[in-house]
DNA sequence: ATTTATAATGAATAACATTCACATGTTCTG
DNA sequence: CAGAACATGTGAATGTTATTCATTATAAAT
């Protein structure tokens, strides 16, 4: 489904997306037209899902990173718990998994005084959920939204 | 040190970064060579950090997510943990967290099969990982890199 | 071999990026 | 308070890029 040329294309816009089309083009030998073409189409697949700008946490008072386990018993709950926590500021990822009745969710907050309170009136005083547990992170070695585009041995693509 | 102008122009960006100047310029209402301007500067402060495209795991075959947290012992350790997670194609994120002697990973792979044999070969053979635990995801209900840029009520940015 | 579908090219033109001279406004300082 | 220093805006000019489209090439299907 996905061809090779088009993954070379993915694979310079997946390290810098904000580039001339006619750079893509360049770097890939073809004409900006059939990029250009190739570009539209992958967004009209669905498998360019849209472009974002990465901004440095540090910079807006997001310095620290939780995971928070959330346990819950949806029958008490007065609305859809996922929902409630994925429209808050604060977090940017709400997982349900396996285990017991369980959310999991990426807070970034400024400090420690901040997750206190995002915490307490945000998560704790919510109807159906029973306890939660915060894991703090205490350092980032790697954190990123690439795909792995790239075949290695053993994988194919589809 | 960010002011409104430009945290206007960063909601712009975040929204889908892969646009044009002046189309930026005109949402401003301002002109193109003062947005431009800016975004230059975005960058160089190191404000704005990159370019994003944001790809459909679901066609690249990575339609499964897990979070592992990896119990280790690096006097063990051959070699630094944290930097050889962070190399391995699957794994998205890697965070030394609270707790005991943890690391933090969140993995993308194809299916259930997939996903034994990267913790298999890759993780527990390691010299230095002690046990791992392993949480699916079942459901994503949000999933971004965004930090909100507006200010709620009660915080402020700097 | 011919049809059909898919995708590349290259030329033409509209749109955009980028630079720069100049204007405006703010802050700092003597 | 004047005016220097700085930051940031505007608008015009120019070079670059995006986009469209007619045409050609390629590959698979009948």
């Amino acid at each position: 489904m996905i061809d090779d040329v088009s993954l070379k294309i993915l694979e310079i816009l997946q390290e810098k997306a904000r580039i001339p089309n006619v750079e893509v083009a360049r770097q890939m030998d073809m004409a900006p037209s059939a990029v250009l073409e190739r570009i539209r189409k992958l967004e009209r697949q669905g498998i360019i899902d849209g472009y974002e700008v990465r901004l440095n946490p540090d910079q807006f008072n997001r310095r620290l990173i939780a995971f928070v386990t959330v346990n819950v018993c949806e029958q008490k709950a007065k609305q859809p718990l996922g929902p409630y926590f994925a429209a808050l500021r604060e977090i940017q990822e709400v997982h349900y998994v396996s285990g017991k009745d369980c959310y999991l969710l990426k807070v970034r907050v400024a400090d420690n005084g901040d997750l206190y309170r995002f915490l307490q009136e945000k998560i704790i005083l919510m109807a159906g959920v029973i306890h939660t547990q915060t894991t703090q992170v205490l350092h980032t070695f790697k954190e990123t939204a690439k795909l792995p585009l790239t075949n290695s041995t053993v994988e194919q693509r589809n």
